[in-house]
Parts: structure tokens; sequence; C-alpha cells
RNA sequence: CGGGGUGUAGCGUAGCCCGGUCAUCGCGCCUGCUUUGGGAGCAGGAGGUCGCAGGUUCGAAUCCUGCCACCCCGACCA
């Protein structure tokens, strides 16, 4: 974690760090290429809400109205006291407070509305990448920061059908990016409508479930319904000359899935990176005796080097001389670099190399014949058994539950997901959560409707959601 | 905003009750030599407004008052 971002002087913000930020960098351009992929296109809106566009849409405003940062001044100026201070200049107020976003819906919809006149400007089909403000009373590095990067989508659609389509296909998206980029294994679903997003008719997540049983919402995909269109009279002329509202749909990801990361994969020996997110995939380490020694290894890590980087594996070949061989194995470790070789005259003479792997700890000899192949091959491999670690995991976590003694003693021993009847009421999901401090984290697609008794009011549900404490 | 706690070198800390060669130790950093197959050893060295501001006293890291910051637990949340 050291390595990747640390608090800063500003409270509750935090600094990522450059090899944090290269692991953001790679979520980025693949999210990013998913997104054109799919016809999406990025955009840049402005940071200041001016306070009257927030309110526009009653609920969305009321639902972060706690958590916002507000611009009132303009201009600072020397303390008449004391000239090495400077105070905020009372005659520099400004006529309307400006809202840093905690979300772009206002500023978006409110330039949309100029964007859009005919069913032809449709779909609007936007995503940004920016930072966005919530002002939490308490934050934690990467799960909950006052300031936090995200990309956030924002589209608008002649029909409620295709904005539903859009939700439901950015949240499929994501849930792809987060198991085959990320190797973290989500359960897909709909949240309750206490948990759902302020001004969205549906909300779409993926949840992912932490190693300490803690479920983490990782991604959301809001359908706006035409909540925003109404609020900000976006209307446009059908293609039989009538005049509609849009409809919308919103989504994003933030560096919250870094925390996401971190928490799924980590041992007790740190970081453990899947190889499609590691800044460096494979580092070579030399054991020497001597600078001759060393010059006759570099002369094989630097060969190696070159091939590996030709099929565009990332290689770090750290030939420092004030560092022991051990000393570089931890780091690397902590750091969570995917691979490592180490080279030392045994392995010259028989040309071989030491290939270590991080996820299983595994050391092996590999003849330097053929390694590039071999190195590709166990890449791809432990990409795969991350997954696969994490989603028996979770599965090993999901307890279906039918007695509500019974959905308290799995919380606090076992953890994880809690498979349950409920009744359908934000009562019931109350009570619950003051009781037991889990929440619906979601009612999962994939769990066909089977009928039952609500595992704490004893009416009849439909079917099973998923219960969770959550970060 | 309620309840608890902590501020001493880049990081982690001892000292505080009981005021006076007390500014301690470890990591890290710098120099040199020896080392290098799992976090190196020895020798030398640099680095501190003891959170800030007052007060008590001959004398304050230590006692008193006020302020500030941070952490943990609650309420709130991506």
């Amino acid at each position: 974690m050291a390595d990747l971002a640390e608090n800063s002087a500003v409270r509750g913000c935090m600094v990522i760090k450059p090899y944090g930020y290269a692991i953001w960098e790679k979520m980025q351009s693949e999210l990013d290429k998913m997104f054109k992929a799919t016809g999406h296109q990025n955009a840049y809106f402005p940071l200041f809400v001016p306070k009257s566009l927030f309110e526009a849409e009653e609920k969305n405003a009321e639902g972060f109205a706690k958590e916002c940062a507000v611009v009132t001044h303009y201009r600072l100026k020397t303390d008449p006291n004391d000239s090495t201070k400077l105070i905020v200049d009372p005659d520099a107020k400004l006529e309307e407070e400006l809202v840093v976003r905690p979300t772009s819906e206002a500023i978006i919809w409110n330039t949309y509305k100029n964007w859009i006149q005919s069913y032809r400007d449709l779909p609007i089909l936007v995503n940004q990448w920016a930072n966005v403000v919530r002002w939490e009373m308490r934050t934690r590095l990467f799960l909950r920061t006052a300031e936090f990067l995200w990309q956030e989508g924002h589209t608008a659609h002649a029909t409620k059908e295709e904005a539903l389509e859009e939700t439901r296909l950015i949240n499929g998206l994501y849930a792809d990016f987060a198991e085959n980029f990320m190797a973290i294994p989500v359960v897909q679903g709909l949240k309750s409508e206490s948990e759902r997003f302020a001004g969205a008719e549906e909300t779409y997540c993926i949840e992912a479930l932490m190693q300490d049983g803690k479920a983490l919402q990782a991604g959301t995909s809001h359908f706006l319904g035409q909540n925003f269109a109404k609020a900000f009279d976006v209307k446009f002329a059908t293609q039989s000359g009538g005049l509609e509202y849009v409809w919308a749909s919103s989504w994003g990801v933030s560096t919250r899935l870094m925390g996401a990361l971190i928490m799924t994969h980590s041992d007790d020996n740190g970081l453990v990176l899947p190889p499609n997110l590691a800044p460096i995939q494979l580092v070579i380490v030399p054991i020497y005796k001597g600078l001759d020694q060393l010059e006759a290894i570099s002369v094989v890590a630097n060969q190696i080097k070159e091939e590996l980087e030709a099929v565009g594996i990332s290689v770090k070949y750290d030939d420092r001389d004030n560092f022991k061989p051990g000393y570089k194995f931890n780091d690397y470790e902590m750091k969570g670099v995917p691979l490592r070789i180490a080279i030392g005259p045994r392995d010259m003479e028989n040309k071989v190399v030491e290939l270590a792997r991080r996820d299983t700890l595994e050391k092996n000899s590999v003849p330097l014949d053929g390694l590039t192949d071999h190195i590709q091959a166990t890449l791809a491999e432990m990409q795969v058994n991350l997954f696969n670690k994490a989603l028996k995991f979770r599965e090993d976590h999901i307890t279906e539950v039918d007695d509500f003694d019974e959905f308290q003693s799995v919380l606090t021993n076992k953890g994880g997901f809690i498979s349950a009847h409920w009744d359908g009421t934000s009562e019931t999901e109350e009570a619950i959560k003051k009781q037991t401090k889990a929440t619906i984290r979601c009612i999962p697609l994939t769990e066909t409707p089977n009928e039952g008794k609500c595992v704490y009011s004893g009416k009849s549900s439909s079917q099973r959601v998923f219960f969770a404490k959550s970060y």
C-alpha cells in the first residue's frame, strides 16, 4: 500500500504515488478502450456547478447536499493585522455559490439541453475522466477519499428501452473489466430503493467481496429515467413530430477499484498484482560476487529483457549494487511484481534462470531456451489463477440463510454475502441494518425467482437478495 | 458533531507521573571497507523550533491554560 499512495497534508485527500498511478493508468486505458468500442466518446465538463443548477434535480441535490464542498469567494487578501497571513476577502463574495462537483449530472444535463433538439441528436454517449469531491466524515485510502478520480458516463436516449439497455450494457462491461482484467469476481445486481443513486430510477451495480468478508461496491450504472431531462427541460422532436423528454443513464467507476484490487489479492507478503495491471510484470535480479560476474550476468539479463519487451512484457532489470538480492526479493514481493528472475553463477553455468511466481510463491529453474514462451504462458496462467482463487473465496463466502439468528451468527463468524429472502420493504431493510450493520448489497441478476419467507419479517418474498457488511 | 487517544529527526519511538548533562533508541540517510543464492556487517557522520501560543519557575519535552493537527470508535458514504 505504501508504494501506491499515502495520506496527504489535505484532510481526507490522498497522494497517489507513481507506482500506484501507473496501475490506475492501465485501468483507465483498458476501460477507455472498452467504452470506445461500444460507441462512447470522451469529453470534459466544469469542476464547478452553480448552486441553482445543482438544486434542479431535487433528489440528486438532496442526496449529495451533506457532503458538498462549496466555493463562496474568489479572492484572498493580506491580513491587515498580520502581513504574513492571507484572509478571504469579504468583498469578494460570489453572487452565487459554486458547488465542487460530487458528480456531474447537473452541469452535464444543463449542457445537453443545448445539444439536443431532435431525435437525430440522439443518442449522446459521452464519458468524462475527472476528479470529484465528496466531503465524507471519515475517509480511508482508496476506498473513501474526499477527492477521488473516476470516469463518469452520461448518456441521453430517445427511448426508455434504449437507456435501460445502455445501463445494463455498461454494468456488464464493468463486470467484464473487473473479472477479466482485474481478476476480481463480482456479483452483478440491482440496488434496493434505499441504496439507489439519488435521482435514479434503477441502479445496477457490481459488488466484490474482500478477503476480510466485507463487500465493496465496485461500480454502478444508473437508469435515470426522465428525471434529469425534466429537471433541465431537455426535450427532443420525435420522428413523428412529437416533443418528448430524453431518457438518461449515468455510470461510473473510481479509484476505489484500486482498493478492491489491493484487498482482493494481497497476502501477508504484500501486494499481489494480476499481470494485466502490473506496471512491472517481471523483474530480473542478478546474484553475483564482484563486478566481473555482474557484467557477465548483465549480458544475459539484458538479452532476456529485450526478448521479453519485444513481446510486450514490461521488465525491470535491477542491477543496483547497494542492495543485496534478499532485499530486492522482498521489495518486489511487497510491490506485487508477478514474476521474478534471479540469475547467478550457477544458473549461468547451467543455462537456466530461477523463476519465482508472486501468486504461489513457487520457485523453479527454467532453461534459457524457450524462456520467453514459458513466461508468456505463466503470466497468462497467473491472471486466471488469481481470478479463480478470488472466485473460490467468494463462492465459499456466499451463505444461504433462512433464519435470522443464523443470519446474525454467519455475519459475525464468517462474513461474506448472505443470500436471504427479503420482503421487499425498506422498513425491514432498515431494521436489519440497525441490528446487524449489514445492508442489501444487491438483488443479484442471476438469482432466479423462488418463493420464500423473509428472513426478518417472515412475510412472503419472491427471491433471495445478498446482504453483507460493506465498506 | 458525540466518546476515546496521540503529537519528540524522513519514519517508528524512550523520557513526561517525580522539572535540573534527557534530548533516547531502532529504521532510513551520507562516507569508507568488507559483503551479495531471501530484508548484510563493522567503523565514522549528518539530521530536532520536543505540534503552536501563552503562563508558572533560577531553570520546562516534562507542570498549568488556550489553540491546532492527526488517529480510533459512532452518525454519513463510491
